[in-house]
DNA sequence: GGTGTATAATCGAACGATCGTTCTATTGGT
DNA sequence: ACCAATAGAACGATCGTTCGATTATACACC
């Protein structure tokens, strides 16, 4: 186990046990044992207790995702290379495939009424990005927002697999096949 | 709500339940009052408590899956009403994809290890049948196994879009899609 | 058709264990 | 000597489970 030293390590640690344990499944007993520290050290970073630990995490994610995945799509790039970067950003997001329950841990149980805006608005926008960037290649609107479903749809889709039969180099093929349709439909 | 007044209505209604809270946010008092039955009564029922009722709650998704999306796979109509009558029933599975959790609720916290094992052979024979049949029109073999992937990924990943943007008629353009796909892949 | 009885099904109260949280005290660095 | 950071013990609340007892249902017998 990685020696925590910083709260940037924390949080880390954190994401790891929320999304091995989901939130509800996450006891403070876990937390402690995970994380090597006592629970009221835990209370000391986090006087919020474990609602605030969850919201650290969702923050960090929210945080991560924004840099890795959205703002390859704000600049100032060619197409081809933006849609690139976006692909490697949630192949780090997401840990090769290997950290797909980022999303769930949010939507499921105790925090589904406190995050589910905030998860719908983050994939509202991701959506509304793809869209933007596909009319600007000449594509028109209805074609762009069908296709900048299907990409969301293959990437969350291709997570939920590869966790499901634990075949994680079925997650890369998804996202090689995800820029091979993006290819095929516009630049064609 | 619905009266419950057999032991299949009672199952209905605890997959409600799981699927709501997650199984590590279901409690026995929210059990109790969501399915108006007395704690007691429900350790009547299932003497193995709440890890029982989990059972049957898996045993019963189980067979529907297998029923309405399996099956249709394994008959002696043509290529294109197999896939049409499975599409079907992921849509009456799913409940138009507004019942997108009942993977989650069992691959995540105290269930996981539980049920992972399951689950993977689940996917992996979906996987196997779709590639079967997709072989037996001709296809090769690295291509049907890519196009059954793709198949998957789709139908799981709209079923995460749709929940996350809580817009559900995206997963019937997107199951729409899926078809289309098939047919211009496969019968063209 | 009424009646007695076995059993199916219900219930709330209470159990020990664990939950998230707080308290008080101690450590370690500057 | 000050304060950030640690820790374990203990709190009330809730957890999943069990207990004892009550009600409803069904079927045999008169």
């Amino acid at each position: 186990m990685v020696k925590i030293v910083s709260y940037k390590d924390l949080v880390d640690k954190l994401t790891d046990i929320f999304c091995e344990y989901g939130y509800d499944g996450t006891s403070l007993t876990i937390l402690s044992q995970n994380t090597g520290l006592g629970r009221a050290s835990l209370y000391y970073h986090f006087p919020g207790g474990k609602e605030e630990m969850a919201n650290a995490v969702y923050e960090k994610i929210t945080r991560d995702f924004t840099k890795l995945v959205l703002s390859p799509l704000a600049t100032d790039h060619n197409f081809p290379t933006k849609i690139k970067n976006m692909l490697e950003g949630i192949n780090l997001f997401y840990n090769n495939g290997q950290r797909s329950c980022l999303l769930d841990v949010f939507a499921i149980g105790s925090t589904k009424n406190i995050f589910n805006t905030q998860i719908k608005n983050a994939a509202l926008y991701w959506k509304d990005s793809l869209v933007k960037i596909i009319k600007d290649e000449g594509i028109d609107n209805n074609r762009a927002i069908l296709l900048s479903e299907e990409i969301i749809i293959s990437i969350e889709g291709a997570l939920v697999f590869a966790r499901a039969t634990g075949d994680f180099e079925s997650f890369n093929r998804a996202l090689e096949n995800v820029l091979l349709t993006i290819t095929k439909n516009i630049l064609d």
